[in-house]
DNA sequence: TGTATAATTTGACATTTCAATAACTATTGA
DNA sequence: TCAATAGTTATTGAAATGTCAAATTATACA
């Protein structure tokens, strides 16, 4: 997830991902507590960690988090890169060429006023 | 969907609605095109009527398009203020608390320089 | 080395999703 | 009223998705 402009079928990737309830939690856990355990996320959101680790592999694979090794625990963490990808796909595909129209979501989040 | 924020369940139900590749098409071909009947549409996509009325319902269901009887046609059209409430939800509740993060993705749109 | 811990992988199973055909409803207009 | 058109609604079967328990891999540490 390098590129900067989705194919369709990775939009669809990324949709899908967080098309999910659990997925979306494990999703705004760690955009809440930051980066943490693949353990304490299953602890968090009371679940068992094969089903954690089968949504896991979900979101890594649409490339919307990324996982590193630390001695036998696996820290997972947003790419938030690659979900202003995601959101930028929605902006520019379903929004494109009707400025206005979509721009009410930007609003709380402008800072130039 | 006349609420301004999401509930999880109706949030996971927007994305589902556009992680699917027909989907997401039929999505931005009522963007780009604007409102249109099913017939119009089942033409430009190549997609039998079943089909696309069973895709159609499925927006339908999860707010973000909206459809009419004119005669014997149903005109289908892009419910902007729906999917303007999941562009926030999706800003709010996975980049909320972490302005910064996640302003990449606005700046195209930004309309104050 | 042996044991406990952290996580992933595998396999069985149920559920959901999707596509395609055929049947049905509603509307138009000859 | 009858036939054609526009869409939706069953129905069927195939493929994908999600859950859980058990087995496996890798690391830590006594």
């Amino acid at each position: 997830m390098t590129d900067g402009a989705l194919t369709t079928s990775q939009a669809v990737g990324a949709l899908s991902a967080l098309a999910n309830e659990m997925r979306l939690d494990i999703f705004r856990a760690l955009v809440s507590g930051g980066a943490m355990a693949a353990g304490e996320l299953a602890a968090r959101l009371g679940v068992g960690p094969s089903t954690l680790s089968f949504h896991l592999k979900d979101l890594r694979h649409a490339g919307l988090v990324t996982s590193r090794k630390d001695g036998r625990r696996v820290i997972y963490a947003i790419d938030f890169d690659a979900f202003n990808t995601m959101l930028a796909f929605l902006i520019d595909e379903c929004c494109g060429g009707r400025p206005g129209l979509c721009l009410d979501a930007f609003k709380p989040v402008k800072t130039c006023a």
